[in-house]
DNA sequence: GAATTACGCAACGACGCTGTAGCGTAACGG
DNA sequence: CCGTTACGCTACAGCGTCGTTGCGTAATTC
């Protein structure tokens, strides 16, 4: 009948917990601080959202992660590329943060799992996808099984990522993809 | 001068802590549960640590994750010794939890960075060491660093355990730890 | 055996956070 | 232009957790 929602609180109150979450993940998402970001009232916060964990899910919803699948022509090309793609999303935000509290929360709540199955899903894709193409192009050796190699290939930045907080300079990525071809592609 | 503080409260506090731990992380540890499950008053417990705090940090001080390093003679046997090891390891405690709650932790507070580097270096030290023996019996091809070599090592298997919250089967651990070897060793 | 002090218990205060109530104001739809 | 309803504000209730207080009891040291 009369006024409706408006979209531009909306807009704010999400934009302004997607800035919480790219400076330091989840935990650092307080209805408080959103409302106090956003010029938006807590009150109408709560006409937007049913609670807090319905705006970060929603606002999780729309962090894009994704990296993209290359096509440079070799495995090695498309592998440096989406390397150099991952450094400069991590640059953009604290990528660690948000990896550690969405695997933290989902632990206790399956919606998070969901939102964290995602995040695995955009990285994983496209790392299919250049493995995928190798294959075809008969770069790889016939036996190896496609998943194992995604965690081959994930597996090191992940760890350098998450366990050491450092995300591999140029050099060292070189140097890891040096083994990955070692293991995963034909003898030549 | 008179009584001292009683040792058998402070184990019996400790186990109840690190069995909470071992049951789902650091974020399943209350002061309120500790009391319970240990049957010492919450009061007592704050007459032997300073804070919820500097208990859990304490048990986690006592928490063995060590899986040392075989010597099998072979990198492929050693290897497939550590990850059965491993697969106990993760069998006796929910080490997933654990190691994502000191990871989330580690985020705000440095003294569970600390424990995350021990646990670190816990895992990380025997694939040194296995690695390096294999590169003294001249398995390794000679232009490896050890420490990539540790990463492309680690790494699959913390992305299966923490990400996809599986620990793999001996089946798909062989798969890996062909294409380690292939990656690492020299042709033959 | 006496002095000292840890222990258990129950209750409570403090803190950070989520979510709500009441009310005046202003924006939007008909 | 009028009715409806979102909005902002302030204050507050609720909840889970940590940490404390006061007190009676019992253990341990000297």
């Amino acid at each position: 009948m009369a006024r409706p929602l408006s979209d531009t609180a909306r807009r704010a109150l999400i934009d302004a917990t997607l800035t919480l979450i790219a400076e330091g993940g989840p935990d650092r998402v307080t209805v408080d601080e959103v409302a106090r970001r956003s010029g938006v009232a807590k009150t109408t916060l709560y006409r937007h959202f049913d609670s807090s964990a319905d705006l970060l899910l929603t606002a999780l919803a729309s962090l894009r992660s994704d990296i993209g699948a290359p096509d440079t022509g070799s495995l090695r090309g498309d592998l440096t590329e989406m390397i150099q793609r991952f450094r400069h999303l991590a640059n953009t935000m604290s990528l660690r943060d948000i990896m550690i509290g969405v695997l933290n929360r989902s632990l206790k709540d399956d919606e998070f799992s969901s939102v964290h199955q995602r995040l695995r899903d955009e990285r994983t894709n496209p790392i299919r996808e250049v493995l995928t193409r190798a294959a075809e192009r008969g770069e790889l050796r016939t036996d190896v099984n496609i998943d194992t190699a995604i965690a081959l290939v994930e597996g090191p930045f992940i760890v350098r990522q998450m366990m050491d907080d450092v995300i591999p300079d140029p050099d060292e990525a070189d140097a890891i993809v040096d083994l990955i071809l070692h293991a995963l592609c034909t003898p030549r």
